[in-house]
DNA sequence: GTGAAAGCGCTAACAA
DNA sequence: TTGTTAGCGCTTTCAC
């Protein structure tokens, strides 16, 4: 493969001039830019991005961690970071964690391995947490789960406020035993949807009931898992709030296989607005939330924070809003 | 961020010892390993990858031109393909290409560029069609949806004998009048299936009829307005073949909306086996092909190419299996 | 077993 | 405007 040494041999100038050439047209006399360019293309010649690189100290390459990129939801989310990122010149690369902590901080390591200008972590850990307290931290953004000890800048919804509206909304509808299949027990994401749920029913003089609530892991499975328990109680809710759309779609079937009817025997909702959502039957009631923008945002800040130029916003928090649909509807008086 | 000189001066030795000390240890004194690595901790040393692939001119990047990342089946392929990736010490450059033919070409030649070391490619374009017919072809791997002209190294599903068994699964189930719905016009894998579609009509002895083709996309969307006219014809098709699950589910919304039941009224098959086909109502009968195994052995292949070692099959055609659900049945007799 | 030194391809500071 | 040249951090050959 041809060189710039080449280039500039079969052009008749030195190297500094094709670079030129290449990097500031302008800086070089038209008739020497002529010359340049056709040794170029005669050469067949592409600059060593390595070497490029290398040299000015610049990948062009951003680590997107992604927990699980077989979940829809995230699935936009890197749809819309890889646009935002080609747009600007940048590459992604990708890295499917399944959330495993020494995965996160290798990928993210990649930082200081001159590899990646900077990391997009979609969940909330902190892959730079056992780094030396001395160093700097390199340039990152924490998306869709953030961590809030605003050590980083975020892209988030109000998932509190989403998740007491969602459930305000059931509500209203009447329901009041309203059972709750939260994400994983620990993720901050899942707290605040479960403080929403709560303050949702304090505002209501709902009393919260421990037994309604229940484990998950945003799999279809678990939705089918955790329906099972809700629809094995005694006193069994009336409604079923789920943490995604997933779970709710796994609850679907698990409530239909009992041969409960949705949403004339139990109102269901989700969380995500996944493309699925508008299919199933009945249509899931869910909370919308821009998947692609949280991808673009991301984007967006992290090659800010990598330019260094300042960021408008530290903490962006992006709109949702109820989409409510077939699967919730008033409580049938018995 | 200190470099190997910095080490070389704490553990007084020579760059070129800490560099074998890192590379290859054993030719190395144990008492010279041990100063060396001291220093490297010390120092909080990581070699600069970018340095080291410059230097080494490998840069362990693999491109992954990807159609579609939300579409689930390819979101499993990507999880693949990088579990495989990370395994073998490489890392995934994500792209997005949305079928854009310039942005293929773009992001492949980044192999040319030095970025990446080769290429997976998922859709039947040929991003190196353009290339100098005297270049050298770079590692690539063709996976998925494949061109048949032997140039490359492939991983497919025998799409036509899959769609083939599948529509003579319907054909015994007493089904004649078979719709089908398509993805693009012209892509190599919708073909395969309309000829395996094609073929086990004529195998049964029923006339193909063109009226019951029509063309889609492979989104939900596709499927539901596919499923509109295949519903509005004045003879109807009793049953309905569907190229990927995810039209399959639109269309299942549109008929339930028609007011027909599936399976009585109408049988409908998807392909793909994506997870959600075992969770809508009725769950599909569909053609189960093992997405994570695509990008894993297109990962493994393509190592192998990058790596010159011999492949052990240059085309490499995975299994598939007709998983019968409840969206099929035998047709009634009216 | 270890060190000195060349050099990968490019950019940029400086000189002309 | 263009050319000369140093050097980015590392690996690797070649001496010792």
């Amino acid at each position: 493969m041809s060189n710039i040494r080449e280039v500039a041999r079969l052009a008749g100038v030195s190297v500094a001039t094709v670079s030129r050439t290449l990097r500031s047209p302008d800086r070089v006399l038209p008739q020497t830019r002529e010359k340049v360019n056709t040794a170029v293309k005669q050469a067949g010649y592409r600059p060593n991005l390595m070497a490029v690189q290398f040299r000015s100290q610049k990948t062009g390459n951003l680590v997107i961690l992604v927990p699980a990129i077989a979940n829809t939801f995230f699935a936009q989310v890197i749809s819309g970071a890889q646009r935002a990122a080609q747009a600007a010149g940048y590459r992604l690369l990708l890295c499917d964690t399944q959330g495993r902590e020494e995965v996160e901080r290798q990928f993210a390591e990649l930082v200081y391995a001159h590899q990646a200008d900077g990391v997009i972590q979609l969940r909330a850990y902190d892959p730079f947490e056992t780094a030396t307290s001395g160093a700097v931290l390199p340039p990152i953004v924490n998306a869709c789960e953030v961590i809030s000890n605003g050590r980083y800048p975020t892209i988030s919804l109000d998932n509190l406020a989403a998740a007491k509206a969602l459930t305000t909304y059931l509500i209203t509808l009447g329901h009041r035993r309203i059972g709750l299949i939260k994400g994983s027990r620990t993720s901050p994401l899942t707290l605040d949807r479960l403080a929403g749920y709560r303050k949702a029913l304090r505002e209501a003089g709902i009393r919260f009931d421990k037994e309604l609530v229940c484990h998950g892991d945003f799999t279809l499975n678990a939705g089918f898992i955790g329906a099972s328990k809700m629809l094995a109680m005694a006193h069994r809710p009336t409604a079923l709030f789920c943490e995604n759309d997933e779970m709710a779609i796994g609850a679907l079937k698990r409530i239909k296989e009992e041969g409960l009817r949705v949403p004339e025997d139990i109102s269901l909702v989700g969380f995500d607005d996944i493309p699925m959502a508008n299919y199933c039957d009945p249509p899931l009631t869910t909370i919308s939330q821009p998947a692609e923008a949280f991808g673009e945002r991301a984007v967006e800040m992290l090659i800010m924070l990598i330019e260094k130029k300042p960021l408008p916003a530290r903490h962006v928090v992006l709109p949702f809003e109820i989409t409510a649909r077939g699967s919730t509807a008033p409580l049938a008086i018995v």
